[in-house]
RNA sequence: GUGGGAUUAGCUCAGUUGGUUAGAGCACUGGUUUGUGGUGCCGGGGGUCGCGAGUUCGAAUCUCGUAUCCUACCCCA
């Protein structure tokens, strides 16, 4: 038997089906009514536009990009994440030269080659947005409202964590302090720090060792290094957070893997769903843009995992829903078929292409949710009537065929 | 990439030192004497026990390999 890829799922199950969906109609009707619009960028790219946004310094360009040599011998890549692809096709419409506020949301299929655990594929969705050319934190601000709007409305509680990292002004000379803080204790921290002393120190503040956290406590924190202009823009949105009525909380040690990322910095945790808490994360990335041969040009996005949102969605309880009808009679199957033809021009219509009995006929009608049993027997099939029952309430009637389409509504 | 656990019917799982035709519940399906469901009763189909080797007279059961799933670590865009 053939079987999927390793960490790449199927959705048939209905369910399943049904959340997902669910999720998408909430998270794009939340994005529309923010005045972003969709986008729909390759599932494959150069690797090159992976490699420069990313950067050559972790694991994720060499292990855990679904990398490949096409037949053309053209280095190519399944997109991991959505920023990039966004942000390529924004510099290569020009958009960065056109000027002006560009906001986009965009959904689909990501790829990364890695080991799946809980809330981890290889094949995962991701909903996000992207915005271009606004510089001002209120655009920060909204970010964050965004997200809380869509896990509101899905009935997901979560956890707000946010901190700032800074900018070109301050972020570089922090670093250099806290390269001299881990040389101070290097000789006792773990393994895995000493080896992120020299790919992505920041990285070490959240190690998950509790002897190298309790050594970090007197590492320099970024917070506390911010320039003049980092500052303000981060006591702002605190400010415009608090005045909303958003719970958050600071986290100095919440850092971002890539250099491209700068100031604010935020991700939503859920407590309920293992230990890849994070279900949305997104933050501010100023330089990603020039980065990727564009003018330089302010952006923030988010992005969330469909996946570990579906787990946590309370989806609206299911009522019944449209129609079963059924004969009793074989020669009544006919009737039943064109009836329900016509029924489903308007409504969910389904019906059984045998005749049974009135009990199998409410049995079937029950087991696919249906909100009213038709049946024709020998009694309504020589009276030219279908006899309906209304499965919540109970109630049962016989009424005229030719009524049957317009006096019923749901 | 590293570590731990698992893999038996569509699903959830039993299967007691290796021993005849591998079981249950749910689901599916048929009937229930000729018109009332979700909640009665009786029956039926469905499994080369993940795959491949090995040990043995004999393997779902023991050994090795391999794949996949779960889970944690690394990493996390």
């Amino acid at each position: 038997m053939i079987k999927s890829l390793r960490g790449m799922n199927d959705i048939l199950d209905e369910n399943e089906y049904k959340r997902f969906t669910y999720f998408l109609d909430i998270a794009t009707d939340v994005a529309k009514k923010y005045g972003f619009h969709y986008i729909e960028t390759p599932l494959l790219e150069e690797t090159a536009l992976f490699k420069r946004s990313v950067g050559e310094s972790s694991d994720i360009v060499g292990k855990e990009m679904y990398q490949f040599i096409d037949k053309g011998k053209n280095d190519v890549c399944l997109r991991p994440e959505g920023t990039a692809g966004v942000v390529r096709a924004f510099v290569q419409k020009k958009l960065d030269k056109a000027g002006g506020i560009h906001r986009f949301f965009y959904y689909g299929p990501m790829f990364r080659y890695e080991r799946p655990q809980k809330g981890r594929l290889r094949e995962f969705h991701q909903f996000g947005v992207e915005s271009f050319g606004v510089a001002s934190v209120y655009e920060d601000a909204v970010m964050i409202m965004m997200v809380v709007d869509i896990l509101k409305k899905l009935g997901i509680g979560y956890r707000l964590q946010l901190n700032s990292l800074g900018d070109n002004n301050c972020m570089p000379q922090y670093r250099e302090n806290l390269i001299s803080f881990i040389e101070s204790v290097e000789d006792k921290i773990c393994e895995d720090c000493q080896r992120r002393k020299n790919t992505n120190p920041i990285r070490i503040l959240d190690c998950k060792n509790e002897k190298c956290q309790s050594l970090y406590k007197n590492a320099p924190k970024l917070i506390n290094a911010l320039c003049k202009g980092c500052e303000n823009d981060f006591d702002k949105l605190k400010k415009i957070l608090d005045d909303n009525e958003i719970n958050y909380k600071i986290d100095t040690n919440l850092v971002r893997g890539l250099d491209y990322y700068s100031k604010t910095a935020f991700e939503f945790v859920s407590d309920n769903i293992g230990s890849q808490s994070a279900i949305a994360g997104g933050g501010r990335y100023d330089r990603l843009v020039e980065f990727l041969d564009g003018r330089p040009t302010p952006a923030i996005g988010f992005a969330m995992g469909i996946e570990r949102l579906l787990e946590l969605i309370k989806m609206p309880e299911e009522s019944r829903e449209g129609y079963y009808l059924g004969a009793m009679d074989e020669n009544a199957v006919d009737t039943i078929v064109s009836l329900t033809h016509i029924k489903r021009m308007t409504e969910k219509a389904m019906c059984d292409y045998k005749a049974k009995n009135l009990k199998n006929h409410l049995k079937s009608a029950d087991k696919i949710n249906a909100k009213y049993c038709c049946v024709i027997g020998t009694n309504e099939m020589n009276e030219g009537t279908i006899w309906v029952k209304n499965l919540e309430d109970k109630t049962e009637s016989t009424i005229k065929r030719e009524d049957f389409h317009q006096k019923l509504k749901i």
